[in-house]
DNA sequence: ATTACTGCAAATCCTTTGCAGGCGT
DNA sequence: ACGCCTGCAAAGGATTTGCAGTAAT
């Protein structure tokens, strides 16, 4: 059930060079077949759902991999657990801070104007904007 | 010795609403009389240094407070660790992802246009900008 | 007496690591 | 045989919590 997203997800790590394997697969579908904001404990209990017997260090192990292969991006947006971004576009974040709901705003949409110089030998990596947000009188 | 930053430490306290404590004059000395970002570990060793039986927990305690009173901001930089900073007026990041160094953005330098607009009943509570830079070809 | 603050140790949570077994080439 | 991949359990590190003692009002 379900071929077209696993095959969406076998190409991708096919395209990034990952070898595919069974574990890689069903993360790679809860993760890399449509935009989602996920922790790891998410995913592995969204991988689960189909494959119980998935280890939750294999689901950090290859949460890492994914990451040096660019497939997903790391959030730093909240101390207790990172976020991983399976839209790898240029973009920037909406976050509320009570209930932990992540949203993305474009890169159209909001724009950072003026960025400094780089100090000497250094390359620009990315960078993140993150909106908090909260209810009125908090 | 350096009676003129607990001065100044005190007054911050006082400012805020802070009931005056020994240890709390003593991380608000290495905090709060200029601007620094600092790990509550550091923090805590660098209280050590003048007052070596101020402990963990008590800096933990003390930051959480010092956050709700808006004394520092909460960084949130790197999975690994909590950077608090002292400079409480809006500006932005600059974060060296290989050495962990931390340096300051003003918000004149840096602007960030185009704010989507809240969803109905919520409030702005910060913005975070980080501009990551590296060494070339990591 | 009550309330607030501190220190210590234990507990908790997320993440990483060590190691042994399995699979594929 | 060899190397990669996985699972399990243990380790690790940052932060929080429970509780008892102390100080202050």
């Amino acid at each position: 059930m379900d071929t077209l997203s696993s095959r969406i997800a076998a190409d991708r790590l096919r395209t990034a060079g990952v070898p595919v394997t069974l574990q890689r697969l069903e993360i790679a579908r809860v993760l890399l077949t449509q935009p989602v904001h996920l922790s790891a404990d998410q995913v592995l209990s969204m991988v689960r759902e189909r494959s119980p017997e998935v280890s939750r260090a294999t689901v950090y192990n290859t949460l890492r991999l994914f990451r040096e292969k660019n497939l997903v991006k790391e959030l730093i947006v909240d101390p207790e657990r990172v976020v991983y971004d399976s839209n790898t576009d240029p973009h920037y974040h909406l976050y509320d801070v009570d209930t932990g709901e992540l949203s993305d705003v474009s890169a159209d949409e909001l724009q950072v104007v003026g960025m400094p110089k780089l100090p000497g030998n250094l390359v620009l990596d990315q960078v993140d904007v993150i909106i908090r947000v909260r209810k009125p009188s908090s």
